[in-house]
Parts: structure tokens; C-alpha cells; sequence
DNA sequence: CAAATTTTTCAACTCTTGGTGAATTAATAA
DNA sequence: TTATTAATTCACCAAGAGTTGAAAAATTTG
């Protein structure tokens, strides 16, 4: 009965406003790409997803890797003020505030945001460099030196394995319990880690 | 001058016996799946690495995903002996002994084994399943049930945690100075940690 | 030796990939 | 209104993917 042009939605040319394509691209690609790694995931999928033409990724983004850059290696997080944040107020309990903020932050997407940028980082080496600049340098480095602690890098790096360890068991793999168990467990169970990384005995 | 048949190794039919096609496969594979990751690696790739046809990966694996299975998600210790090796001897230095052993291991392949298995987990679902299986079950829970600790699912998921994430830094990302520091520097740092996810007080 | 089997290469097939350019339609400017 | 610009779809391409089946050579078996 119905001849394609008439189908809704198919019709070419413009769209009628509203439309925002490249944030549905985006949140398309988000999804996509956490679900199936940057190789694994193609441009034709995420268009599917998005409800749009798989050409749009080239208008929009120039193609694949733009696309890319501008959906999975967002961080929500600006890193500057992580670092003030949790800079500021007592020093014993460094530790516990930053473990509470890490997950606060990660969980609001419900670890999907962690899960990409671990896919990112294990497909794709541009992604380590991202990562290395922002967690170590701009935020774990600029906290170990207000601390005044020797090592500052060596007691950085070490917190940043406790935390991706962290993310990786609890939004990646899941296992249980430590995958559901609320933030305040967390906490106590792994703030005091992060405090001595940062202020502690380390050997 | 050459006819394509005159030149040598590139003959048809059954080799001159001694060429173990099989395991020359087996260890290409290992090495392009690592810097590859699965959906980047391909066929032709590993093949051509191993010097042999890519037909041959369908001969003796079924398929790439035969491959796969055969060699990276082959863990490189045995984690019934690995349980009970570290089980026995102080439990007060059993962190230590865990961190030591844990390190020796993946060190032993320049990290690129554990960087293959984290490939694998981000983009192959069926792997995490496997890593549950092995790392928890059949390891750090055996081993946190021996402490008599209360809460020893979370105990093992913790320590997993550390585990996991100092892999990362060391091998995935390659943080320095963690990725570069002595075995013993790191277990100094390390291994109090575990220690207290094992049998300390964890909140 | 002859027959059967195993191992290997080769060529080709099909499917999917990311990307391109023209055509089409809506929105906007003159 | 008319002309221009922006957004979208479509059909198609070249390259590369994994896989297949037949042919060829070495080995093993009878």
C-alpha cells in the first residue's frame, strides 16, 4: 500500500528543526561504541541507533575517529575542578573524599562512561596518552604535591591503580559484591588505601 | 625468470614434516591479538606472521574465534597451584607473597599477556565470565576463605581491585614510574594493602 | 609399490566496512 | 518571492574481512 517515499521519517532533505542529529550521534556513538569497542563497532550501527543516515557521521564528525573523540573521550568531569575539590579540607580524610567523589562521578552513568573509556584506552593507544595527561598529571600529581609527601609520582600512580582497579571490578566486570555495595562501604573499605598511597609509609 | 612455483616455501602440499603449524599459529596469534586487540587483528595478519596460509587458522582453530580461545584467553599459570602456593607459608605476609607472585607472573611476558586479557574482557564479553571464574572463585575467594575473615566475597572482589588496577597501570597504560619500578619496590607499596583487604579491618 | 590420509597452498566468494558525491528537501536571506 | 545555504538520504565504490573448496604434495598405511 505504501510506497517508501511515503513512509515517515525516510523522507530526504532537510529535516523539520528540531532535530538535534549530531547529539543524537552522539549518544548513539556513546552506547555503541561502550558496547562494542571502537573496532567493533560500525558507523552503520550507530546511525541505525541514532535514527539517521550512516553519512551524517561524515558531515557531522568527518568520520569514525571524530566521532569518536567527540562522544567516548569526554570525560564528565572537569579536571581542574576534581582537583580543587577534593584538594580542599582535612588531609586525613583525602582518602575517603576521593573515593566517594570517583564513584559518585562514575556511577551517574552507571559505569557505562568508565566501561568506554577502558574499551578506548584497550583499542585504541591515542586514548592512553588522553588519560595519562588528565588523571596523573592535572589531577592525582597536582594532589600528592599539596601534600608535600616525596614521590609525588610514584604515590600518584598508585592511586590511580587502586581507582581503575576499582572501576574496572565494579563497572566493567561486575563482580559482586563490590560491583552494587553503596559508596559509603566503599569508602571505608577503600579510602584508607588511597590516604596512605597519598600520605602514608609506602616502603 | 622465477615461475611462482620455483621459489622456495611457497610450494603446495604437505611441508617437509618438523613445521608445527599449529603452535606457529598459537604464538602469532598471542602476539597480533595483543597489539591488535580481536577485532583489529586479522586472519591474514597472523597468519602471515606465523609464515604460513591464513586457510590454516580455519584447518586447525574452526575459525578466527577457535584462534582466540586457544591463545590469549589461555592464562599463563594454573590457578589451583597458584591458590595453593600462596596460601601456604605466614598469613601476615600474604599480601607480599600475592603482590611478589602476581608480578613475576605477568612480567614474565613484558605485560603483554595482561594487556591481551583486558583486551579481550572490553571487547568480548565472554571473557569476564571466564576471569570471574578463575580470579575469584578458584583463587582470592579460596584464598580469603583459609583467613577465616568475615565478608570474603568482598574481601576477594577488593583485592581483585588492587590487582587488577595495578596491572592496568603497570602494563595497559604504563604510568611511570609503576610501570618501570622493581618487583620489591612494589610490593613494599602493594602489598600492606592486600594484606589489609585480606585480614584486616575493612569497615 | 599402491592407496589412503593428512597437511598445505591457491584462488575465489561473499559480506561488511568506511567513505563519497549527487540528488532532494527544508530553512534562511535578499 | 526568489535565491542561497544547510541538512539529509540514497546509491554506490573500493578495500578488506573471514571463510570455503578444490588441487597438490608429503606422509602414512596396507
Amino acid at each position: 500500500m505504501t510506497t517508501s517515499a511515503e513512509q515517515e521519517g525516510k523522507r530526504r532533505g532537510r529535516r523539520p528543526a528540531g532535530a538535534d542529529t549530531k547529539n543524537a550521534l552522539i549518544e548513539a556513538a556513546r552506547a555503541v561504541f561502550i558496547e562494542q569497542g571502537y573496532e567493533g563497532a560500525t558507523v552503520r550501527a550507530i546511525a541505525k541507533r541514532a535514527g539517521v543516515d550512516p553519512a551524517m557521521v561524515n558531515h557531522w564528525f568527518g568520520g569514525k575517529e571524530g566521532l569518536f573523540g567527540q562522544s567516548v573521550l569526554q570525560l564528565p568531569i572537569d579536571p581542574t575542578m576534581f582537583a580543587n575539590e577534593i584538594s580542599e579540607g582535612d588531609i586525613d580524610t583525602l582518602g575517603e573524599r576521593i573515593v566517594r567523589r570517583f564513584l559518585t562521578i562514575w556511577d551517574s552513568s552507571g559505569g557505562g562512561q568508565f566501561s568506554a573509556l577502558v574499551r578506548s584506552v584497550a583499542s585504541h593507544d591515542m586514548a592512553v596518552q588522553g588519560l595519562r595527561e588528565i588523571f596523573l598529571k592535572q589531577i592525582f600529581m597536582r594532589v600528592a604535591a599539596k601534600t608535600g609527601a616525596d614521590n609525588a609520582m610514584f604515590r600518584a600512580t598508585l592511586v590511580a591503580s587502586q581507582l581503575v582497579g576499582m572501576g574496572m571490578v565494579r563497572y566493567v566486570t561486575k563482580f559482586e559484591p563490590l560491583a552494587t555495595n553503596d559508596i559509603d562501604t566503599m569508602v571505608a573499605a577503600v579510602g584508607p588505601t588511597i590516604q596512605r598511597y597519598f600520605t602514608g609509609d609506602i616502603g
